[in-house]
DNA sequence: AGTTTTGCAATGCGACTGCATTGTAACCAC
DNA sequence: GTGGTTACAATGCAGTCGCATTGCAAAACT
């Protein structure tokens, strides 16, 4: 066996390169050669490691959620719950709000690339194919949140509330036509409402 | 002056090509020569009438804009509201969700759209500002409808969240990874919530 | 009737697309 | 060192892209 190369090192290399594209410019602006070219290597190298186009965009959006969903999101909601009392559940509510929703380059860096495949998910199977368990998984998570402040709320119907909330708040910030802050106050007045609402049911 | 045609009407007739290319394989199946095919006829005529494709998709968002919200959107909200008590809030507003996530080929077409044009404004700041508008007056016009609920509620923030909610919603439905139905419940759920907090506060 | 202006159709251009092919250098087994 | 396999690099190719140019027919204006 010849010339060692960790081959999925490689893959995820070009596919970040991919991913920084897109997060800047958006998928049309996603081709061999400019992926090639930000990831520093040659378009021969990139066809080397991916057959097709699509089968890179699929592997990228594979990558992306893994990377940016497990690693940096869950990291980022940690770090924010650092000062708060463990385990209570409208902080970590607020905090993977507060976090979900684009507040610095990076994340709306990251909320682009979720929106570029997102729509491109609408027109390609295998795209939202891959996303749909992604999805259904922040789901879960929210609902397990909710599940631990207690039986009176419900707790998966609530998490899709939230989690549609979230989704339609993201746009708007992205788009400049919203600011965090407002978005997190339309989430904490949502928060609030449901607790008060709960408590007297 | 010679030739009488109908500029407008022409204009309007080819972005009307474009708009079905777009709700049915999305905006990068978009091209000067599918559009023209579309639309029956030679690519000269689409030049004639746009002097650059930017300037024909930015028309074409404008055309959607009026076409699909004012005419379409809101005359389907109306229908369905026609056996109901003229002026009941939380009937026009579960109406208007009905209408709003998509339910049939039409209405996932134009909600193919709306995605569409929703992520390329996130990359292309002309497209986002003919987008600013109409998406406040669609919350504007949630506003009036909650101001018509009575003075308990907060109706610009409800309406804020409600279109959010509205818009996070969408995306899933289109997926497939949520019925009509279930998304309608969620806003069913919500708007029943709402009254019961404000009943209480 | 002739001139001018508009509405296209046809064609072409350079750039770029994804993808295929070919060449070559590096590495390992023998 | 020879053969085989892997990792690329280079280049080519057919197709498509947006856009420019040109040409001509039809209709108003003079």
């Amino acid at each position: 066996m010849p010339r060692k190369v960790d081959h999925d090192q490689r893959r995820r290399h070009i596919v970040e390169s991919l991913l920084r594209i897109t997060g800047a410019q958006g998928l049309e602006a996603v081709s061999l050669r400019e992926v090639a070219h930000e990831a520093g290597v040659s378009m021969g190298a990139v066809q080397h490691y991916f057959a097709t186009k699509d089968e890179m965009l699929l592997y990228a959006l594979q990558h992306w959620l893994s990377l940016s969903v497990h690693d940096r999101f869950a990291g980022r909601v940690r770090d924010r719950l650092a000062g708060a009392p463990a385990g209570e559940p409208a902080a970590m509510l607020r905090a993977i709000a507060a976090e979900y929703l684009p507040h610095d380059a990076a994340g709306r860096a990251d909320a682009l690339v979720a929106v570029a495949f997102l729509s491109r998910a609408a027109v390609a199977p295998a795209l939202a194919a891959a996303l749909a368990p992604a999805f259904a998984g922040f789901v879960r998570t929210l609902g397990t949140v909710f599940e631990s402040a207690g039986p009176a709320i419900d707790a998966p119907a609530e998490a899709q509330r939230l989690a549609a909330l979230l989704d339609g708040l993201r746009l708007p910030v992205l788009a400049g036509a919203l600011s965090h802050r407002d978005a997190l106050a339309v989430v904490d007045r949502h928060l609030a409402q449901l607790t008060t609402a709960t408590a007297h049911a």
